[in-house]
DNA sequence: GCCTATCGTGATG
DNA sequence: CATCACGATAGGC
């Protein structure tokens, strides 16, 4: 992965849509982005704020925010400069040794959770057709469900979602092949 | 290119 | 609960 090697992820699993989400735009050196996070001590013990939302900024920043909004109808935004800063930094600031852990918090069903983790499981620089991904997972035949489930991936980069290459090699991505 | 089999979600009632 | 429409698909023609 591009961002620091060293970082480590650690996924939380929610129950439920967060009722508070901190948020900001960073920029990166891949680009401006949109991070969002669950207030702390509200999922994780340990008090660090979870990533629950990361997408690039395509067009401008309303128009993500609004994605945001659509996404999580439920939850109030709150816009947090420095924590969210503190986060991008641990994510994208890999110059020194970073081993600081990032906690990534997602909401989903079992099939979706396991997609992700068959994402997660391809090798660096590995890449995988829709099909292959859904028949290491069992189930050949659900194509098109596997697409949708990588589809509602919240946190962009870190489900490496963009290994995935269709069929004819026309690949989709959401954010734009490059 | 168009047609269709396929299946998990989310919305709707 | 039942139904419906909807994909970042794939394969056949």
């Amino acid at each position: 992965m591009w961002f620091a090697p060293s970082t480590q992820i650690r996924l939380i699993l929610l129950e439920k849509p967060p009722e508070i989400i901190l948020f900001d735009f960073v920029n990166t050196k891949f680009g401006k982005m949109i991070i969002g996070a669950i207030n702390p001590l509200t999922v994780d013990p340990r008090d660090q704020e979870a990533i629950c939302v990361l997408y690039f900024v395509d067009k401008n920043e309303e128009i993500t925010y609004n994605e945001v909004i659509k996404r999580w109808p439920k939850s109030v935004l709150i816009k947090d400069k420095a924590k969210i800063q503190l986060l991008a930094d641990k994510l994208f600031g890999g110059n020194k040794e970073n081993s600081e852990v990032v906690p990534i918090a997602i909401l989903g069903t079992e099939f979706q959770l396991s997609v992700w983790k068959a994402l997660a499981d391809l090798k660096r620089g590995e890449t995988c057709t829709y099909s292959q991904l859904a028949e290491r997972m069992g189930r050949p035949k659900a194509v098109r469900a596997v697409a949708s489930a990588v589809a509602k991936n919240e946190v962009a980069v870190l489900i490496p979602c963009h290994r995935i290459v269709s069929q004819n090699g026309a690949t989709k991505y959401h954010w734009g092949a490059a």
